[in-house]
DNA sequence: TTATTTTTATGTTTTACAGCACAAAGGTAC
DNA sequence: GTACCTTTGTGCTGTAAAACATAAAAATAA
């Protein structure tokens, strides 16, 4: 229980929604526990009946398409909630999430969330610019996707990953370590281009790789070529 | 006067939300006006300072691209509210809206809306639900425009105008009326090849084409063929 | 009406990228 | 340790779709 009292507090935006007696019941209800790597957090097709949120560790959402291809959509960071848009529209989930590393998610039941968005407006607010938000980033990497080529796509993976997890202290290191499959299903193409991708964004000086380490060594160019296309 | 009144009476989630005094100050901020076929509503970069309502008529909301490119990334049918996803979450507007077919739409100031919203948990939970069920088909069409083959983008295109506006009295043919280049630009590619997939459907059977009037025949196997890809 | 622009239609060429195939390196299990 | 599987890396081939080129038809303007 000492757990899940520091865990509501890094929750503000939730933590000062809740009367006394709400927060007994949050404490009671929320479960905590700790993923594995590449484990599954959800799966298309589920049905949600919890809100999540990643406390620490790195997760990833994603669509399987046609022909076994994956497709990266969002990616969350820690501490960021998440698997509550197919609750709030009814639907089931239509994404799958899997920790990109080990990760703690906090669960929350969707129904008490519910409640309390329907009295407390500030809440609902912070769902409100929360979904705003995702569904701006999710129209322009529509059309990202579909209009880049290749090296466009995947100098814009790299940004992304830069905008979502940061830089290590030196600066321009990726804080988050994806394998090759992970920046092709980020980017819209075949693991073996973007193998071939990022060596020649290695052999331009624009990065460096280091195993699954990024660095980024001359991000004006990337935002270029990502601009461009 | 008496116009807007009837405006607003077509918009029960938001007239419910309001006290006298709000509705009478929507009622005088709100402004009425028809927009003709293929006039812009708003553009990328606009600060957005409206929510819109389109009260009859059709609009498309779509992002300019690389190399001349646009995507359409939602159509509007009546009565719907749009243009507030960009105000909710404190940006300019990341897309452009056009009236596909002459039509009416109201502007009721976004200020108004947010005090409304932090007001209103019921009118907070509107917008959460909308925003929700939209992200779902944005991270939905991010796939299929990716990852499927052409006919199934097509086809996808085509069913997803039947669902936002539905058909005729017919009851198969699509109550939009596209230009080739609409379609091009709903499925991600280009006019010729929206032409050419179009006809090819025609000759086996699928749909009719009298100028910009589709016609559905076989919606099963446009289903099938968009799902495969 | 006639003129002019826009839209539709089709054929041809080019190319970006997927789809293999295979090998080396790195992890993991036993 | 050895065996096995996963990930990374590179070359080759095939093809889906863009790019380009015209031309006819339709819409719009004069």
């Amino acid at each position: 229980m000492k757990r899940k009292e520091e865990v509501l507090a890094k929750l503000p935006d939730l933590d000062s929604a809740l009367t006394p007696d709400e927060r007994e019941q949050v404490l009671d209800e929320m479960t905590v526990r700790l993923y594995r790597k590449n484990e599954f957090i959800y799966s298309e097709g589920d049905v949600p009946s919890h809100m999540l949120c990643l406390i620490s560790g790195k997760v990833k959402i994603y669509k399987d398409g046609v022909g076994g291809r994956t497709q990266i959509v969002r990616v969350v960071n820690a501490v960021e909630y998440f698997g509550y848009r197919a609750a709030f529209s009814d639907e089931n989930y239509v994404t799958s999430a899997a920790a990109f590393e080990p990760s703690v998610i906090a669960s929350i039941p969707i129904n008490l969330i519910r409640r309390l968005v329907l009295r407390n407006p500030q809440l609902g607010w912070f769902f409100i610019r929360r979904l705003a938000v995702a569904l701006g980033k999710s129209d322009a990497r529509t059309v990202g996707l579909t209009q880049k080529h290749i090296r466009g796509r995947l100098a814009e993976s790299i940004l992304f990953l830069k905008e979502s997890y940061g830089k290590e202290e030196d600066g321009q290191t990726l804080n988050v370590y994806p394998t090759r499959e992970d920046m092709a299903n980020l980017s819209n193409m075949t693991t073996s281009n973007a193998i071939r991708t990022l060596s020649t964004f290695v052999q331009e000086g624009l990065i460096t790789l280091d195993g699954r380490k990024i660095t980024i060594l001359d991000e004006a160019a990337l935002q270029k070529i990502s601009k461009m296309g």
